[in-house]
Formats: C-alpha cells, sequence, structure tokens
DNA sequence: AACCGCATCAACCGCGATATC
DNA sequence: AGATATCGCGGTTGATGCGGT
C-alpha cells in the first residue's frame, strides 16, 4: 500500500551544496528535464534527498533566475501584493519573473519590513502603527486592500518617484480584474508557466503530455547553447543575460 | 588585528494538500 | 476507503560576511 518512500535518509547528504553538486543536477535536469524529484538524486548520482535537489534547483540553478535585489518597482509590487495575498510567497513569486518565493521572503524579511515598520505601517496589516506612526502617515492608506502603497517621505523607497511608482502598480493591479481575480484564486502563474508546467508535475503526467515535455526540454536544452554545460559559477549571470531572449 | 554584533540568505524542517496504491 | 508517499509551501535556522569598536 502506498509508495515507497521518499528518501531512506541514511546516507543523505545535507548543508551547502558543492559547484560538483550543482554541476551534476544541472547536468542531469538538462539532459533529462524535470522529471519526479524523488528519482532525481539516485540518477544524478548525488546523495541528497529529491526535496533538497527540488529546492536547489528552484531557488538558486534554475538559468531564468534573476540574481541581485529586488528593484523598486519589484519591491513595492511585493509590497502590494503582500497586502493581498498575505504570506503566500510562491503566489508574490509568482509574479516576479525570475524571483523565487524564498527569496522574496527572505527580502521582505530582512529589507522591507524593516523600511515599512520604520515608515510607521504594520508589515502585517499595511495598517498605519497607530502608537509610533507620525500623524501624517496615517492620512492616506488604511483598511482597504490597495491602502499599501505607503507614500510617506522618511525612507528611501518613498521618494516622489517611487510614489508614483506606487500608484502606478496599485492601478495596475486595482484596475486590472483578471489579475486581481487570479490573484485570489489559485490560477497557475503568469510568468513561469512553463516552468511550473514541468516542476509541478510528475513524471508520469509529463509523460502523458508530450508536447509540453518536449517544450521544456527544448528549453532546457537552449540553455546548454549558452553554455551551461561549462558550467562554474560566473555562468548564471550568462544565462540571466541569456533568459529573457530565450524565455521569450 | 581581534573581537563582537548584526544582516543576509541558502538550506532545512514540518505540515497540509494531493496523488497513489 | 483508508493508508501512505510525494510535492510544494511557509517558517525557521545556521553559516557566512561585513561593519563598528
Amino acid at each position: 500500500m502506498g509508495r515507497q518512500p521518499c528518501c531512506d535518509k541514511l546516507g543523505v547528504k545535507k548543508g551547502p551544496w558543492t559547484a560538483e553538486e550543482d554541476r551534476k543536477l544541472i547536468n542531469f535536469i538538462l539532459t533529462n528535464g524535470q522529471c519526479c524529484w524523488r528519482a532525481v538524486p539516485k540518477l544524478a548520482g548525488l546523495r541528497r534527498c529529491g526535496k533538497s535537489c527540488r529546492l536547489r534547483w528552484t531557488n538558486y540553478l534554475r538559468p531564468d533566475l534573476k540574481r541581485g535585489l529586488l528593484s523598486q518597482d519589484e519591491e513595492q509590487l511585493v509590497i502590494d501584493l503582500h497586502a493581498r495575498l498575505g504570506n503566500r510567497w510562491s503566489k508574490i513569486a509568482a509574479r516576479l519573473p525570475g524571483r523565487t518565493d524564498n527569496e522574496i521572503k527572505n527580502h521582505w524579511n530582512t529589507h522591507i519590513k524593516k523600511k515599512l515598520l520604520k515608515m510607521g505601517i504594520d508589515p502585517v496589516t499595511h495598517q498605519p502603527l497607530n502608537k509610533e506612526s507620525k500623524p501624517e502617515e496615517s492620512s492616506s492608506h488604511a483598511e482597504t486592500s490597495g491602502d499599501n502603497n505607503n507614500t510617506t517621505e522618511n525612507d528611501g523607497i518613498t521618494n516622489s518617484s517611487s510614489e508614483e511608482n506606487c500608484s502606478t502598480l496599485l492601478d495596475i493591479i486595482s484596475n486590472d480584474e483578471s489579475l486581481l481575480t487570479s490573484l485570489w484564486l489559485d490560477e497557475p502563474p503568469l510568468v513561469d508557466a512553463s516552468w511550473n508546467g514541468a516542476g509541478a508535475t510528475p513524471a508520469t503526467e509529463t509523460c502523458n503530455n508530450e508536447t509540453c515535455w518536449e517544450d521544456n526540454i527544448a528549453w532546457l536544452l537552449d540553455c546548454q547553447d549558452f553554455g551551461i554545460q561549462d558550467f562554474g559559477f560566473d555562468c548564471l549571470n550568462d544565462n540571466e543575460l541569456n533568459t529573457s531572449k530565450t524565455v521569450a
């Protein structure tokens, strides 16, 4: 009854990934595509659990990932989406091309949270902190879902230009019924559909959908064209440069 | 130069949802 | 139908780097 265990836990390595392990995982996925993660460590010759492989790939090795800090626009979008969705990081990440839920979660906890607090805004409710907040900050945003375009003047993200960004992004979201609906419903992401199509689908299903699988293989092979087989760590930057082309 | 505290982020853990037997 | 495995998500931890003293 049931399935075989995910991994036997014995001899499974933990901790930071080495360049060699990364290379093995990348080579395996480029060659075979993303099939069932449970089988990946064995087939790729890794002493890792499948879960760890999936995490490493989705959070770090995927060639379509952007690296580096979030831009102001991205940051503001995260704030806005968080006001609507709460800590549903995967949903938020789905709206930011090349960003992972882990990355956004980290950025939220280390940067955005502090900025909001500094601005007198509760990062959980996105409402003004009444006790500590400065009088002018509680003016124009409160209970409604779009009230988080925090436009105060005491922090870097809140200068006049970012104010415009805030309202622009907010307008886009508020005025786009389909986007709003999709944010609330469990709709597939706009940007990373190809990845989710392959990544979230168990091998059996993937095999049933040959077109989808082949598309992903083709896409992964495209990655090889720009030198991923020569993987050293700086190649990911090259990947970044080429990903937009490839995805497009 | 050495120590300390803080910030950052990759990776792990545990849980719920879903799939499979 | 129930038991169990797998997947994906969100919370948390720990290693590392950096700046200040």
